[in-house]
DNA sequence: TTGTAGGCGTTATCAC
DNA sequence: GTGATAACGCCTACAA
């Protein structure tokens, strides 16, 4: 089978003796074109089995219609969701979503980066990596006032617009319930503190401490990168400390739950022994037994907020708010994995 | 901030008192110019910060070196593992990858096929949705030669390629299983056998129970969508019968975890009543108690084999192999899920 | 209401 | 080794 060429609006005007000029304007609906010549057209058009050429169509509008998407990692349960929730709202908004993982990396994510915006995305949006510290690399977008738009891992909340949860009070809440189920010797697990979200959960834990008379020490954060392995590990950690902690909060359900079972496994009866809360709502967070307390905020929700701000911003230019959004989250309490409940 | 006009190689050619044509070819390191030359236009070009255009480029080489993905949903566990390798093996190979979702439905895929077709990208890779029947939406692609390769959940293997396990193999042996445990009255739970990897599942599942003298009756099969929801109402479905089975297998680990829980929820005991099997290895299936045997596949790999054979299709553009790959699966025994082990 | 013409930034083909 | 030039397909002043 050859490959035939592509047929043009030339083609198209070649066709009908007409000027290529007619066509275009046809083909956007143009008011100034006669229903009857537009008539016409859209159906040689159809006919011939013209398809509009993007590129030419991009290089003559310096536009893409495409919004880049950079994340730490495709395969999490939260961040399918997230980019699925901005996926539905890009496509229906008429854009393209170009997808890259930074794998937790800066260095991928620079590269990322500059791919991005060597493909002349529209617009930006991105979850940092775990261990970004600093956002040279989206240098070029700002300059160029390409927006740029964080969402859940953002940077500088003050200075750059971002789409978030209240981690400070999400975590400050979850705790205060361990507190009120009666932990007195409460243990925190979370990731890198220069990451927003696990600082803003590490503060609201010891917020939470400090507002019940409890001593916080640093023997009792454990800063890992909260994966299942992490997590096992985390659990022979705290069997090796001479007093046992009476509640654990994780900032992420895998490394939770991951502990939880290891510490079963190990004798150590949960919510009896230890209460644990985590982070995420993870479909595992509600099968595991015991349930697991944690904080649930919509991922799909989040992408849709996001993309949604975003093209809001390519739309109306400038002047849209260049707001921080906070989106609401919400405490599951799940009994079974807290102390008062089955003691 | 004033957007400036962009770069070109015009400016760096102007520049440098070159022509346009010599600086084109220094960037992509043509052999025919001087490595002086090269030198000092490659030096002038990041200190104009040029960045190439790709659509013009684009537009001169009719390629875009963008592929198009269609997935049914990226929010599950498997498919956001299909994308991370996707885009593993699509980033190193120096291309985009544009995806959408079906949302299951064939409709949508079909306007996401157009928008892709659209875009020109250089090949798609789809896995079907839950109610696709034909892929006339795909004909044009067909038509103009461009690499279409379907994955997971695929469409006539004899006609066209894709990437698949062997779901009858997959299925006949953890049903083989199941009747090695002892079970004698077995139950199916799957999705709309139009679907590749249900038919082939059922049939595997059909198979196993025939080459062991077990009747197989149409009140043994159950077939939805394979939802949480579905799962817990197929409990309550299997409480209904006059004879409970002894053993139930569901085509995804999410339903079968859903349907085991509702029914110890019940008063029924697993594995001691009833044995399970899932499949797909879902994180909740280790978590979940008992542990639930299941049939493993890495979405992963899956993902970067696919990427890496339409890119390599892409290369050696027509004499390429067409040839379905089926990719290995594995048994996970999750000894206290079935009813041997336990009683 | 329609047509003309020029340019968006690159690269391929010829020349030299 | 390097330069001139002509597409690639579309859009949009400006003209008619």
């Amino acid at each position: 089978m050859s490959i035939s060429r592509e047929v043009t609006i030339y083609d198209i005007a070649k066709e009908l003796n007409i000027s290529a000029a007619t066509v275009s304007r046809s083909l956007k609906n143009h008011p100034a074109i006669s229903d009857k010549t537009k008539q016409k057209i859209l159906a040689t058009a159809k006919e011939m089995g013209y398809r509009s050429n993007t590129f030419a169509r991009n290089l003559r509008r310096q536009k893409t219609n495409t919004l880049g998407v950079i994340v730490p990692r495709l395969n999490s349960t939260f961040m399918s969701e997230v980019i699925a929730g901005m996926e539905k709202v890009a496509n229906e908004a008429g854009y393209n979503l170009i997808i890259s993982q930074s794998l937790e990396m800066m260095k991928k994510e620079a590269i990322n980066a500059a791919t991005m915006f060597n493909n002349r995305v529209d617009g930006l949006l991105v979850s940092l990596a775990y261990d970004t510290d600093n956002i040279a690399h989206f240098e070029p977008f700002i300059q160029k006032n390409i927006p740029l738009l964080f969402f859940d891992r953002i940077f500088d909340q003050q200075q750059y617009a971002g789409i978030v949860i209240n981690n400070y009070q999400a975590a400050y809440e979850i705790t205060v319930h361990l507190i009120e189920q009666g932990c007195q010797n409460l243990f925190h697990i979370t990731g890198n503190l220069s990451r927003n979200v696990y600082a803003d959960r590490f503060n609201g834990f010891r917020q939470a401490l400090a507002d019940h008379q409890i001593d916080y020490s640093p023997e009792y954060l454990l800063i890992n990168n909260l994966s299942t392995q992490e997590g096992k590990a985390a659990a022979h950690l705290l069997l090796q400390k001479k007093t046992l902690p009476d509640g654990v909060f994780v900032a992420n359900d895998t490394c939770a739950v991951a502990c939880m079972l290891e510490l079963m496994e190990q004798g150590i009866r949960i919510p009896e022994d230890i209460s644990f809360a985590g982070f995420n709502n993870d479909p595992i967070s509600c099968v595991v037994k015991p349930q697991l307390t944690t904080v649930h905020y919509k991922g799909i929700y989040m992408g849709e907020i996001a993309a949604q701000t975003l093209i809001k911003r390519l739309n109306h230019s400038q002047e849209a708010d260049n707001q921080t959004i906070v989106l609401p989250h919400e405490l599951i309490i799940r009994q079974s994995s807290l102390k008062q409940a089955n003691s």
